[in-house]
DNA sequence: GTCTATAATTTGATAGAC
DNA sequence: GTCTATCAAATTATAGAC
């Protein structure tokens, strides 16, 4: 993977997890690094493809940063996504990606559907697993739902508190 | 308020729960009632402007919805908003409004952000009155996002039984 | 790998007739 | 209230030179 293409892609990640989707075009990354939007279709052929990238990149991303503690407990797994969750927001306000790119799942090609669902199943595998019990699906389903609204809420009202302030009840 | 309009602002509602504010344009809106889009704009000056009204009413329909029961317990309030969340989804797989646009919030202009706020205040408000007790701003904040966390998540799963498993530990 | 140039389309918006 | 006609701008994307 090209430096320059690196660079592309952070800046769609940021533009995306600030303002979804339709949040950026070629003209502006390329006009961000200083390129042309033409040399940004030399990295990535259309912009279904490099959200789709993108998409991919940070979901790898998210799964190393939460990886399972040995030994962990299952509230020590919670805490882990909590965590992951928040350091987006508290650097910069940022919004989880696959939350921004869920809420607008419905006008986004197929190949950025499939890597929505494939982030979500992910997710709720691995923490369902660690959370371990009967309910352990219902539970890891609901922290998922909580952190990702808690996500939302806490950029709408723009104060990290209310994320806070939502998810103090899941551990 | 002209029947034209309602039947434009029904439509871009759909749209808007479905792709987020970008899912619609004023072409698409006219075509699918017959008229062009010049004539879109006798009716809403600005795209902006439409959404804005589109939000206001999204608003004032959901806190008709979820008005509070003489005498209901905080169990009963939390059950009225869960089922407020769940009907869009039971009808058409549609996300929240405000879920949608809070998402994506970084890219929308003032007067939409302004709406987003001031429903999520109101929901706040409403919800932590008739939750009750100390904690009652920290379990509205966490019914809150639980639910459009729980609404994304279904849509992403296609499954409406996302939601509800994400939200049963609710009451 | 980046450029110039441009195609093809879409979009938000306006002017003015009916 | 809707129309035709059109503008101005932006967008995705491609061709081909360097």
């Amino acid at each position: 993977m090209n430096a320059t293409a690196e660079r592309l892609m952070d800046l769609a990640e940021a533009h995306m997890r600030n303002a979804g989707y339709g949040g950026f075009s070629f003209r502006e990354l390329a006009a961000e690094i200083g390129i042309k939007s033409a040399s940004v279709h030399h990295h990535f052929p259309t912009k279904a493809t490099m959200a789709a990238a993108v998409a991919r990149r940070y979901g790898d991303r998210f799964f190393a940063a939460v990886a399972a503690q040995p030994g962990e407990t299952p509230e020590e797994a919670i805490t882990i996504y909590r965590a992951a969750f928040r350091a987006g927001l508290d650097r910069g306000g940022l919004m989880c990606l696959f939350g921004v790119l869920g809420a607008e799942a419905g006008g986004l090609s197929p190949e950025i559907a499939q890597e929505i669902l494939s982030f979500f199943g992910r997710c709720i595998d691995d923490l369902s697993g660690r959370i371990g019990g009967p309910d352990a699906r219902a539970r890891a389903f609901h922290v998922l739902a909580t952190l990702e609204g808690g996500l939302m809420l806490a950029r709408a009202y723009g104060s990290i508190e209310a994320f806070d302030q939502a998810v103090a009840g899941l551990v």
